[in-house]
RNA sequence: GCGCCCGUAGCUCAGCUGGAUAGAGCGCCGGCCUUCUAAGCCGGUGGUCGACCGUUCGAAUCGGUCCGGGCGUGCCA
C-alpha cells in the first residue's frame, strides 16, 4: 500500500532519529520489529496508529509513554505526516497529509480496477479442485456454497498474483453411479426405481429423454448408460428446467471450470491400480478379511490417522478413497505449486488420509491444502429440511436465484445475492439457509445496497457528462488540493486500504473481509452523498438557469470531487469483481420500476 | 470416548497473528425527499463477548477446565 508504506519508512527514519539522540537506550531501531501501524476504530485516533513505542519499551527498558513522546517530537510535520499525538498507555497517532491521499487517488485513477491487484502471476501455480458434486443431481444451495466460496477464493488468488487452474472432479465412477442409472432406466422402463436409488422428478425426465434419443443404450443399461447420464447431468437437457445441467447452473451464479476430470478415467487409465502398487512396494498396503487397507504412517512417532483405511473392498471394488490417492498423486505430476481443494466439513476426516497418502508415495505433502467450509443447513419456514438427492429432496440454486430476480426485478440480481450472502460469512461458521425468509427477504440482501452504491456513483459521473463536466483521468497535486473536506480525505483513506484488504483476504483465504470492506465503503460513501446535498458535486439546475453561473461555481472543486468519484467507484468495481457480484450502472427500487 | 468447527445485541453475523469507549445488517422507536437515485441519510434502543481459572501493563482475542450446538469417527461417496 503506497500511503502506508510512506507512512512506514517516515516513522523508521524517526524511531533512527530518537535512537540517535539516546532514546532508545541501550536498544537499537532495528531490533525494534514487530510493530503495527494499522487504521485505528476510532476516527479521532488519527489516520494512523502505531504501537511502536510499546514494542520498543521493552528492550528500550524505557516507558511507553516516554519513547512514544520522543517519537511524536521527531515525526512533527513533514510532507507525509501532518501530526503526531501520544495516546493512551503510549500509542502514537498519526494524522497524514492529504497530499499523501491525493497521491494515493491518482495511482487508482492510473489503474483503474486493477488497483490491488499483482502485476503478473509470478506466485505460484494453483490448482484448486472445489464443489466436485456426485453427477447424480442437480446443484443445490449447499454445493452451491463450495462453488462460491472456491470460486472466490480463486478470484482472489489470481488477484495477488497466482496462477489458478480450477477443476471439477466428476465422481462418475462406482456405486452411486451404478445406483443412478438403474434409477434412470427403471424410470425409464415405467419400473418402480430401486429402493435405495435417486426418486427425484429429474430422473424421470433424465430416463424420457435417453428412452427417446437413445433407447439402445437405455436397454442395454450398464456403463454405457452411466456415462450417457452423467454427460446429460453435465450437460442438461435442452429446454429442460428441471434439468439445466451442473455445468448451466454453475455459470449461472458465475462458476466456472477450467478441467473437469473423470474420476473414470483414472481406472480406464490404470493410474489406481498403479498408485496402489506404489503403496504395495512400499509397505503401505495390508489384507485383511480379504480387503486391502491403507496403513496409516506414523508421523513424529504417532499414528497419523485412527485407523487403516480401505482401499479395495473384498468384493473387489475399489473404494472412492483408491481413486482419490490416484487422483492426488496425478494432480502432483502435474507439476503445480500448490493442490488446494474445497471441502465441506464433513470431510473433514478425508484430510489426514490424503496428506497420508501423499507422503506414503514419497510426494510433498504440504503442497496439499484443504479449506473448509461448515455446512448449510436448509430450512423451510422455520422448519429444517434434510437435503437428500437420493430422496429427491433438495432446493437447487437456481430456484433461489430465480425467485430473487424475480422480486429485484432483474436478471443476476439472484446470483448477486446468493454469492453475496455466503461470501459475507466466514467459512468456519454454519449457515442456515430458510428458503421462504430468503425469498421474503430478498431485497435487505446488503448486496444491493453495495450496488446501489456503485450505481449512485455511476450516476454522479453520468450526469456529469450531460452538463458538459469531462471526467478527467488524471489531476495534478494543485488541482487535487481542492478534495480537502474531512470526510473525502477520510474515504480516500478508507480507499488506500484495498490492497491491503485484498491481500489479507487472499492469503487467509477468507473472502468475507472484502465483502464487508465494501459494505463499509459503501456506507461510508452514501453517508457522505446524502449530507453533502448542502455542497453538492455537481451544479443543481437552479444555480445553472442563472446567468454566467460558471463564473460563480467552482468548477475545479468539481473536478476534483469527480476524479474522486471514480477512484471510488473503480475500488467499488474492483471489489465487486473479486467476489463476482455485478456492478449495475442504474439501480432503481422494484417497486418504482414496476409504477412506470 | 477421540478429532475438527462454532458459542459476541431480540435475530443473522464481523472483530480472534492481544491494545484505546466491543461493531454492522435486520428488527424496534423518532426524524429527513422543490437541487447529483429515499434500494438512501440522521438520531435512538439493544451486549455480565457461554462459564470459571490462568498468562499479561492490557484478554472477545492466548492457554487450561467445564457447559451447550454442529460435523466426523463406513469394506458409502
Amino acid at each position: 500500500m503506497r500511503a502506508t508504506a510512506r507512512v512506514r519508512s517516515t516513522l523508521q527514519a524517526a524511531l533512527a532519529r530518537v535512537a540517535a539522540k539516546g532514546g532508545l537506550g541501550e536498544a537499537n531501531p532495528g531490533d525494534v520489529r514487530d510493530f503495527v501501524i494499522e487504521r485505528p476504530k476510532r476516527a479521532e485516533h488519527g489516520d494512523y496508529a502505531t504501537n511502536v513505542a510499546m514494542i520498543a519499551a521493552k528492550r528500550a527498558k524505557k516507558p511507553p509513554r516516554a519513547i512514544a513522546e520522543a517519537l511524536a517530537l521527531e515525526l512533527g510535520a513533514d510532507d507525509v505526516i501532518r501530526s503526531a499525538e501520544v495516546a493512551g498507555p503510549g500509542f502514537v497517532n498519526l494524522r497524514v497529509q492529504p497530499a499523501v491521499l491525493h497521491d494515493e487517488l491518482e495511482e487508482i485513477l492510473r489503474e483503474g480496477t486493477s488497483y490491488g491487484k499483482a502485476p503478473s502471476a509470478t506466485k505460484e501455480r494453483i490448482h484448486l479442485e472445489f464443489v466436485s458434486a456426485n453427477p447424480t443431481g442437480p446443484i443445490n444451495v449447499a454445493s452451491g456454497r463450495n462453488a462460491i466460496y472456491g470460486d472466490t477464493v480463486g478470484r482472489l488468488l489470481e488477484a495477488t498474483g497466482n496462477r489458478v487452474t480450477r477443476e471439477y472432479y466428476i465422481n462418475d465412477f462406482g456405486n452411486q453411479i451404478r445406483l443412478f442409472a438403474a434409477s434412470v432406466r427403471a424410470a425409464a422402463k415405467g419400473e418402480p426405481i430401486p429402493e435405495d436409488g435417486y426418486h427425484g422428478e429429474y430422473v424421470q425426465e433424465l430416463g424420457t429423454f435417453l428412452t427417446r434419443n437413445a433407447p439402445a443404450i437405455v436397454e442395454s443399461g450398464g456403463e454405457d448408460l452411466a456415462r450417457l447420464c452423467v454427460t446429460y447431468m453435465l450437460r442438461g437437457i435442452p429446454g429442460s428446467s428441471s434439468l439445466p445441467g451442473i455445468r448451466t447452473s454453475l455459470a449461472s451464479i458465475g462458476v466456472y471450470f477450467d478441467n473437469w476430470f473423470s474420476e473414470e478415467s483414472l481406472h480406464r487409465w490404470g493410474a489406481v491400480p498403479a498408485a496402489l502398487a506404489e503403496l504395495e512396494n512400499k509397505g503401505f498396503l495390508k489384507a485383511k478379511d480379504g480387503a486391502v487397507f491403507f496403513v496409516m504412517p506414523d508421523k513424529d512417532g504417532k499414528a497419523a490417522d485412527d485407523k487403516d483405511r480401505a482401499v479395495k473392498k473384498s468384493d473387489g471394488n475399489y473404494t472412492y478413497f483408491a481413486s482419490d490417492i490416484a487422483y492426488h498423486a496425478d494432480k502432483v505430476a502435474r507439476g503445480y505449486d500448490r493442490l488446494i481443494t474445497v471441502l465441506g466439513a464433513d470431510h473433514h476426516g478425508y484430510v489426514a488420509r490424503v496428506r497420508n497418502a501423499l507422503e506414503a508415495l514419497g510426494l510433498p505433502s504440504e503442497k496439499y491444502e484443504a479449506l473448509l467450509y461448515q455446512l448449510v443447513y436448509i430450512f423451510r419456514n422455520g422448519q429444517a429440511v434434510k437435503s437428500s438427492k437420493r430422496a429427491g429432496n433438495f432446493v437447487t440454486i437456481e430456484e433461489v436465484a430465480d425467485e430473487i430476480d424475480d422480486a429485484a426485478g432483474r436478471k443476476g440480481a439472484g446470483s448477486d445475492a446468493v454469492r453475496f450472502f455466503f461470501l459475507s460469512r466466514s467459512a468456519s461458521t454454519n449457515v442456515d439457509f430458510d428458503i421462504d425468509l430468503a425469498k421474503k427477504e430478498s431485497l435487505d440482501n446488503p448486496v444491493f445496497y453495495v450496488q446501489y452504491g456503485y450505481a449512485r456513483l455511476s450516476s454522479i459521473l453520468r450526469k456529469a457528462e450531460s452538463q458538459g463536466f469531462s471526467i478527467p483521468k488524471s489531476l495534478s497535486s494543485a488541482q487535487w488540493q481542492k478534495l480537502a473536506h474531512e470526510d473525502e480525505l477520510a474515504l480516500s483513506m478508507r480507499l488506500s486500504e484495498f490492497p491491503q484488504i485484498v491481500e489479507d483476504a487472499a492469503e487467509s483465504r477468507e473472502p468475507h473481509r472484502v465483502v464487508f470492506y465494501l459494505q463499509e465503503l459503501a456506507r461510508e460513501f452514501q453517508s457522505y452523498f446524502t449530507r453533502m446535498k448542502v455542497d453538492p458535486i455537481l451544479p443543481p439546475d437552479s444555480i445553472r438557469s442563472a446567468e454566467n453561473w460558471e463564473k460563480t461555481w467552482d468548477s475545479e472543486k468539481t473536478m476534483a470531487r469527480l476524479a474522486w468519484i471514480v477512484a471510488i467507484r473503480n475500488v467499488y468495481a474492483a471489489g465487486l469483481a473479486l467476489l463476482g457480484v455485478s456492478a449495475p450502472e442504474e439501480m432503481r427500487r422494484p417497486s418504482d420500476a414496476a409504477d412506470t
